[in-house]
DNA sequence: ACCTGAACACCGTTCAAGT
DNA sequence: ACCTGAACACCGTTCAAGT
């Protein structure tokens, strides 16, 4: 129950189903560059019926990958009935979480921006249009600044993820500069309208 | 005069300022992942000629940006003298220029923070020093954010860089998320203390 | 001292040959 | 219909042999 078996032969299913399992471990050991030689070895599996099965590195992950972004997108719908920042930065955490599945990941996802051809095109679209509409409700509740655009927002949550991939000791200050950022969002002054919750300002 | 030519051979002398020149030009088109074959064709000199003068892809890079990197310390010092703040914002517009000098610079130097083996190492640490002290100066006129380490400060700025790397369309929002982050690094408020100007810092 | 390029161990990708 | 693995064109890195 991968995605959907369609009519195929049960040996070509059950292919499909080592190569993605045995993907899964190796991309999380080596990250999104991966070798994917090195995945069809370990399934045991003829180098052709790897690229039989996901002509792309792209193909591949993203059936890896796209119930999480489904499942991303769903989650953007729900918080629409929340709080309008609140249901922002939550929804983004769990964006960052997403994007720091595997090593590379974020790289991986940026590029499919412009690459419309990219399999992961799609489901990274609808996850960013879902994402989207929770930045544009924080915006209209003046919550954050209006002159941040989703793909702003998207580069600046995959950068986050990207900082983790480098090295350790970066990846400890992970969630603080989400925070900074976040916060950074914020519209710099209220000068005129009502108060949000009980900010005085000045 | 790329840096100092040691008592060499003439022939390794001229040999190590082609490949540095090629090298320049090579990975100005293909980036700090270039092919270092390529590299060795172009300039046509043996594979090995190339490993001799440069054992490392990072060597070569280094040779390829210290003075830079050089010239940024120097200009942190300058900046010394400065608004503690436009100080700051100056010269890390400097370093993001410095680093998308190469697609995938930022991320070579970023791979240099936890490598003090890196020959690349040395350099960065010392112009990020250098930078990291115009920071303590900002934070220290209560300009940026106390909880804004130095660290935190080259990964956001790498970052952006890395952005402006992964597709043109965000390249064209590198300035722009610039400033976004540099505002929100501006402390979020100013309950106490004397105003901004000319803050005599007790 | 220094240079050269073959050698080795890897890649990604394609495709003729098999079942 | 699907699988296989050799073949091709690349890598990075090392090192024996040359000058």
């Amino acid at each position: 129950m991968t995605s959907t078996p369609r009519n195929q032969r049960a040996d070509a299913q059950r292919n499909r189903e080592r190569i993605l399992a045995v993907a899964a471990a190796v991309i999380e050991e080596q990250g999104t560059e991966a070798s994917l030689r090195d995945v069809a070895r370990r399934a045991e599996v003829g180098l052709g019926t790897l690229y039989r099965h996901f002509p792309t590195r792209e193909a591949l992950l993203e059936a890896l990958l796209r119930q999480r972004f489904d499942l991303l997108a769903e989650r953007a719908r729900t918080l629409a009935g929340a709080a309008p920042h609140e249901a922002l930065v939550e929804w983004l955490r769990s964006f960052v979480a997403g994007a720091g599945a595997y090593r590379g990941l974020a790289a991986s996802m940026m590029a499919t921006i412009n690459d419309e051809g990219s399999p992961l095109h799609a489901s990274c679209h609808a996850m960013r249009q879902a994402g989207g509409r929770l930045l544009e409700r924080a915006q209209a509740a003046g919550e954050v600044r209006a002159d941040v655009t989703g793909l702003d927002l998207f580069a600046l949550a995959s950068a986050v993820s990207w900082i983790a991939d480098q090295a350790p000791s970066l990846a400890a200050r992970g969630d603080h500069l989400f925070g900074l950022i976040m916060d950074g969002l914020r519209p710099p002054e209220r000068l005129t309208g009502p108060a949000p919750t009980r900010a005085a300002p000045a």
